[in-house]
DNA sequence: TTGTTAATTAACTATTATGTTATTCAACTA
DNA sequence: TAGTTGAATAACATAATAGTTAATTAACAA
């Protein structure tokens, strides 16, 4: 069986369930929170949510902070940079997109 | 429950097993092949590939073409351009290695 | 202490995934 | 036509996921 330079399927099949997908956007767009307040992300048990966490852990994508009693989470951005990195090397499938890369990126530089 | 632009949950998971995983950066690094000749990425039954490039293809990151008998399978380009995105999109988490995607940029255009 | 808060772990159930072998289907080939 | 090849589907067994409620753990507050 051939394998990729990184354990990079841990990560993707950690961000492939739409919850955890959630959790991660949610991190990176409002920034690093506890376990209780990610519990609106899906209208599950505080258990289920834990666990989400825990699988997100263990791929590497997330780490954990603790303050007294709360756990809080924020993404690793190692994770992000895997993932890009191997999107990027693989760039010569996008097909004559790597025009579109560079306006992403420059819209990205303004924002 | 947040959801995420495009679909892009199902196209982490199928890219989250690493045989799928293994599947894919063949058909990218040697180009379009039949499922006869993707047998040898892992140590299981031709049904059992037949079902993984099943699952590629319905989360659209693979594509079929029939030719004759056999069955030739390629990557997506818009999977990878959409993958791709998302981590371009969410680049701040790269915490300071900007550099390093221009580096790989460089690194890719000269080769 | 005693109780409250925050979160995890335990125990269990239901569903989904992944593998197997056997069978079927379609398209070539002699 | 009869046989072969390439690959998918069928039927099934087992393992892994994802959810539940109940119990536990740890830290803080009265």
């Amino acid at each position: 069986m051939e394998s990729t330079p990184t354990p990079l399927a841990p990560k993707f099949a950690a961000l492939g369930d739409p919850t955890r997908l959630a959790i991660v956007t949610r991190l990176m767009s409002d920034g690093p929170q506890s376990a209780g307040q990610l519990q609106d992300i899906a209208d599950i048990s505080a258990p289920a949510i834990s666990r989400h966490l825990k699988v997100l852990r263990q791929a590497g994508v997330i780490r954990q902070q603790i303050d007294a009693q709360r756990r809080i989470y924020s993404v690793e951005p190692e994770a992000l940079q895997a993932i890009a990195s191997w999107t990027i090397s693989k760039r010569e499938f996008w097909e004559g997109s790597l025009d579109r890369l560079a306006q992403i990126l420059d819209s990205q530089k303004e924002s």
